[in-house]
DNA sequence: TCTGGGGTCCTAGGACCC
DNA sequence: TCTGGGGTCCTAGGACCC
């Protein structure tokens, strides 16, 4: 029994959620603001028929011919929090496991619901979602992560609750086909560009793609992205999500900071307000690193970025250890004569209280097939892709193992001599065999 | 005048060990 | 024709995500 994947999304979130508490603001146009009202995070459809670009500067907004009939909100992080666990807990009811993947989305597991239509099931977790939060959701349905986000898409833009790709083959390659491939999940701006200047415009265009050249072009993350458009799921659902590997509090100044003194207070209240995430989680961190920017939009003022990484002397959440630290290192990149925009608190190095970390090593660890039986490609396989068979003078290939108590991190063979030295990461990417 | 905040992962390459 | 092989750990920078 192949998989299922659902991926419900909230429309327009920040702004469903204002209106939930302000019916009035029904079929008006909503817009939500970023910390210190800098930029527009969140539209409703009004707002974007307007012409209200995401990540548009507020004081644009006012040469709108329209603005006045928008209805501004700065945001409030702590009621699209509430929001968010209430429309979790309604999708939990409707499916075995469920991802949470950010606030607004989560990942379900619709395997094993074939006996029944998936798209009448979809309409129906939305119309539930909708009558116990008052959040409008849709729902993408299809074989792999990556195919129920274009699914999803879908759904928003034709104004659909559910879209379900798999009732067949020629639904997903029009769906493919009808997507641009700067549209796909996991590929950005950069990579769109990239593929375009090769004449992949689509998604269907890439998921045809030759795999090799893929790969080498966009890594292994591309190829993955390249498999699962095809059908084939490379991405599980993830019901337990892992620890947090890194905590950050940073903010954008009002108006340019340039003392010492007042940057010095702006980072201990974030080195502050890190110490107090960390408890919460039970994380403790072993570093703290500190930036400082100034304003990249202005043309005039002269420019400095910095960061300084220092050490913990023990892993710790405790406010003061951490603000003492982050202090020191503020000192040693800080800049007279600079008017800083932006700083932050990155707390690094993040364990489990307790646990101050360590490694495990054990038997060689290097599979060669995948839970569903396909055969996962090998380095050798890549460094074919990559140089062709006797062109290589000197390869070394790390295969990085799934990891797990008991397992060796990394299994690295050389062969032959001389650079170029090629190093590729074992992802557990599965070979289809025609 | 005014342009967000918080994350993850991958790669190349170096340092260092036996 | 001409060279060591195997392993761990770390970092910077890039790319991507919501």
């Amino acid at each position: 029994m192949s998989a299922v994947f659902g991926l419900a999304d909230c429309n327009n979130f920040y702004a469903s959620c204002e209106r939930v508490f302000d019916p009035a603001l029904e079929g008006k146009p909503v817009v939500c603001l970023s910390n210190n009202d800098g930029c527009v995070i969140a539209r409703s459809d009004e707002a974007k028929a307007l012409g209200v670009k995401m990540g548009e500067p507020a004081f644009k907004l006012r040469r709108l011919s329209a603005w006045r009939a928008i209805r501004v909100f700065s945001s409030n992080f702590p009621l699209y929090g509430d929001m968010s666990r209430r429309v979790m807990a309604t999708l939990e009811d409707f499916t075995p496991n469920l991802e949470i993947y950010s606030i607004d989305e989560a990942f379900l597991d619709l395997s094993g619901f074939g006996d029944r239509s998936l798209s009448d099931y979809g309409n129906f977790i939305c119309a539930q979602a909708r009558k116990r939060t008052g959040i409008p959701v849709s729902i993408g349905i299809a074989e792999t992560k990556t195919l129920a986000k274009i699914a999803n898409r879908i759904a928003k833009k034709e104004a659909r609750g559910a879209v379900d790709l798999t009732a067949s083959l020629k639904l997903r390659r029009a769906a493919l086909a009808a997507t641009g491939v700067g549209d796909v999940w996991g590929v950005g701006r950069r990579g769109a560009e990239m593929l375009k200047s090769h004449g992949v415009l689509t998604a269907l265009d890439l998921s045809t793609a030759p795999q090799a050249w893929v790969r080498a072009r966009m890594s292994v993350t591309g190829a993955r992205t390249r498999m699962e458009l095809g059908g084939v799921p490379c991405l599980d659902l993830e019901s337990q999500p892992a620890d947090r590997k890194t905590a950050l509090v940073s903010r954008s100044f009002a108006r340019p900071v340039e003392t010492l003194d007042d940057l010095g207070e702006a980072v201990a209240a974030f080195a502050a307000g890190g110490a107090e995430k960390l408890r919460k989680a039970g994380l403790a961190a072993g570093s703290v690193t500190v930036f400082i920017r100034t304003n990249p939009f202005s043309k005039t003022d002269p420019q400095h970025n910095n960061a300084a990484t220092l050490a913990l002397p023990m892993p710790t959440n405790h406010t003061a250890a951490i603000t003492k630290t982050a202090l020191t290192a503020l000192r040693r990149i800080f800049k007279a004569d600079r008017r800083y925009k932006k700083a932050g608190v990155l707390l690094l190095d993040l364990a489990p209280q307790g646990r101050t970390g360590g490694s495990v090593q054990g038997d060689l660890f290097a599979p060669r097939t995948d839970a569903r039986g396909g055969r996962l490609m090998t380095a050798f396989d890549e460094i074919n892709c990559k140089f062709g068979r006797g062109t290589i003078r000197y390869a070394a290939a790390g295969l990085k193992a799934a990891g797990g108590p008991g397992k060796r991190k990394n299994w690295r063979m050389n062969q032959a001599h001389r650079s170029p030295r090629y190093t590729t990461n074992w992802n557990e990417l599965p070979i289809v065999r025609a």
